[in-house]
DNA sequence: CCGTTTCCATACACAATTGAATGTAAAATA
DNA sequence: TATTTTACATTCAATTGTGTATGGAAACGG
């Protein structure tokens, strides 16, 4: 076969991911081979060869197409509206965050293989992935929980402790519950009044008047 | 080889499942061969294809050892303490659920497989048979908390819905982070605190005076 | 006590993947 | 333009796992 441009290269090298994606999700990657891969491509196994060192490799600029911090969604949030308290801060990134995997398909791909369509691997453990996700977004809700509560914002008797794992739990439940099958619900719509109402009963009454 | 008694024969299956337990746990369903779980428990693949037709056999079996559908946990409360309302017995229940998790190694390992060392399979979909385990235990709450609406337990702004959204994507939120690794916490003193004020948050106040 | 069935070990044939080796034509480079 | 890389395709050797077929000895039923 004759030598390609470099950007056709990069182009093939970004097809046989795509592939990797579709054939990952479909059949599981324990069982796609690498062959299959290169013929979703249009390509043979020497393509793949080329560009990655074997399949765990692949598996690995797989998930680096699509890694998105949570720190960055709060971060974000705060830059844009300064004078928001810490609780809604993390509210607003909440739902920015379930936003965006509703209109990104290739991270919800992503996400779905390393969750449901793998298990272990020559040098690879998918399960220390999740759990460094998991603790990202647990350390930012954390930190951000803090604050809130110093600046009185918890209601009494909810330590920030419980606050983060309450709310680390409940998006994770969510994520998990629709990741399996995202066709059955929309994560957005219910996540929506999840993340609202349970904000909303962590969130101190400003209320000065004894009745509700 | 010789021919075993029945008590003997019914034993090396059991020593089958208890070896295919600790191999797919350890290397994951996909990458432990028959082979493996035979040598594991001192046999050959002989004995696996006598008692199981293949892997996908030997893995349904595996999960049957361990089934444990949520609405017992219910039931057995509701049987236990007749005077309870309906929403202190779902605490009860999800106390009693996150207690036997705890202290049952076998069902803990093979969830742990279930979601996390096994992908597809010939004829297995361990991803449906996840959706049927969690639609039962959602489907056992929303008629719980329909019924503590009905009771008017519930806050005054949850509906039933919601509150079998929050509770149930709490649970499992709290079952994944756990069961990725259950040496990291117990599963318990996490839990118990996080149902507590869950379901506290949900409870409406029967507090008369306006103070809170 | 004898035939039959059971429970497993052993052996075999077959298919599927993998990694590496080799080939090659065009792009890059000098 | 001549030479060297690059970007693959093709081929090969080796391994691994699967399903099945066969064998054998002891347990079971009559």
């Amino acid at each position: 076969m004759a030598r390609k441009t470099k950007a056709e290269a990069a182009a093939t090298r970004e097809a046989l991911l795509d592939a990797a994606e579709e054939m990952f999700m479909e059949h599981g990657v324990a069982r796609t081979s690498l062959e299959q891969i290169a013929r979703q491509a249009g390509m043979t196994r020497g393509a793949v060869y080329w560009h990655f060192k074997n399949k765990g490799d692949m598996f690995r600029a797989m998930l680096e197409r699509v890694h998105m911090p949570f720190q960055d969604l709060v971060d974000e949030i705060e830059a844009l509206e300064h004078d928001v308290s810490s609780l809604e801060a993390i509210r607003l990134a909440c739902l920015k965050g379930l936003e965006r995997f509703e209109q990104n398909p290739r991270a919800r791909r992503v996400h779905a293989i390393l969750i449901h369509r793998c298990e272990f691997f020559s040098d690879i453990d998918p399960i220390a992935m999740q759990q460094e996700i998991a603790d990202e977004c647990r350390d930012s809700l954390y930190q951000h929980l803090l604050i809130s509560e110093e600046q009185q914002m918890l209601v009494q008797g909810l330590s920030p402790d419980v606050a983060t794992d309450l709310l680390q739990a409940t998006l994770a439940g969510l994520f998990h519950e629709w990741i399996r099958d995202p066709s059955r619900f929309s994560i957005y719509e219910r996540g929506v009044p999840l993340v609202n109402q349970l904000t909303s009963m962590m969130r101190r009454s400003t209320d000065t008047s004894g009745a509700n």
